[in-house]
DNA sequence: CACCGTTTCAGGACTGGCTG
DNA sequence: CAGCCAGTCCTGAAACGGTG
């Protein structure tokens, strides 16, 4: 059963649509199969009656359900009372997956396999945005007032100025849904994470071991791994190894160093292994790079 | 000739399953 | 939560060929 929607970023999920909608006794969520970005309910008013699948959920004023992209939802039982809620239609271009009750992590959608991707002169770290599935907001109040803004600019214009207005204003919902489970991201797991990833980030010009890595966070490498696969999505090493990429990066746009010479400043022993890696990561050589961001 | 890309392979890192 | 073991996968070094 899934508990928590995983969204590695970037990028970050984008807003599409939302609304308000005033439901009289006797309605019911509408039978949808499948409708291809995520919905997010929040009830204000009465209580709502809606599955996704085989779950069933009664929301009342203050809670938040999350349903997914590739789910049957339906409507199980008509509103007693009158029942306001807000939706919220969104979609993402990155990964995503649903984690269910026993932490298994399956992964749902990513894209394209051997599909390109979007060239950047300069990718941030990746981190992983959680969102509940369900939730009861503790501020509901302050999610209502945001939710009114959202819509109320969404329905005056979406072009221009705008539209990145709304790209902020939606940032902000999904940050307090992801605040009532932040209980979990400061777990000693987290913390582990968050520790050698802050110790690669200060030492990638260095020869960087998993034993050492365990040594100073003193913590088993093996529980080290786990732990940022689970935070960051990606082991130790590739972090260091992105890192170390992002840095070349840099240099690369910032200097006339030789590529040898960038790829012993990120702390690669050979040039060769940093051009394979590069090449791997970017889609192109190192040189290319270069070329393509300088004439830019 | 300097620089970059490709191939190969040993050893280190990671994963899954399990234990305490 | 934290660590161990066994099997598998991947990294990184080295050698060599290609290119401008």
């Amino acid at each position: 059963m899934t508990n928590v929607l995983n969204f590695r970023a970037p990028p970050l999920p984008f807003y599409i649509l939302g609304g308000l909608s005033d439901f009289a006794p006797g309605d019911r969520h509408l039978s949808r199969q499948g409708i291809g970005v995520f919905d997010l309910l929040i009830v204000r008013k009465g209580c709502l009656f809606v599955g996704e699948d085989e779950r069933r959920f009664a929301l009342t004023p203050g809670s938040a359900l999350l349903l997914r992209p590739d789910a049957y939802h339906y409507g199980y039982e008509d509103c007693r009372e009158r029942t306001e809620h807000y939706w919220i239609h969104f979609q993402t271009s990155g990964e995503w997956s649903a984690e269910d009750g026993a932490g298994t992590d399956a992964p749902v959608a990513s894209p394209e396999e051997g599909a390109p991707r979007m060239l950047h002169a300069f990718d941030p770290m990746p981190y992983r945005l959680q969102l509940p599935q369900f939730a009861t907001l503790p501020q509901a109040s302050h999610m209502y007032e945001l939710l009114d803004r959202l819509i109320a600019l969404n329905e005056t214009s979406y072009l221009g100025i705008t539209r990145w207005q709304i790209d902020a204003m939606f940032q902000q919902v999904l940050q307090q849904l992801a605040a009532t489970i932040r209980k979990q991201a400061s777990s000693p797991r987290a913390a582990c994470a968050q520790q050698a990833a802050m110790y690669l980030r200060r030492h990638y010009k260095e020869d960087v071991k998993a034993e050492q890595l365990g040594e100073q966070l003193r913590f088993h490498p093996i529980y080290i791994a786990r732990c940022m696969q689970a935070e960051f999505g990606c082991s130790p090493i590739e972090y260091l190894l992105r890192y170390r990429i992002e840095q070349a990066k840099l240099l690369l746009l910032r200097t006339d160093f030789t590529i040898a010479r960038i790829a012993e400043e990120v702390g690669f022993h050979q040039a060769a292994y940093f051009t394979s890696r590069f090449t791997k990561y970017e889609g192109l050589s190192p040189r290319q790079y270069r070329q393509r961001f300088l004439k830019e």
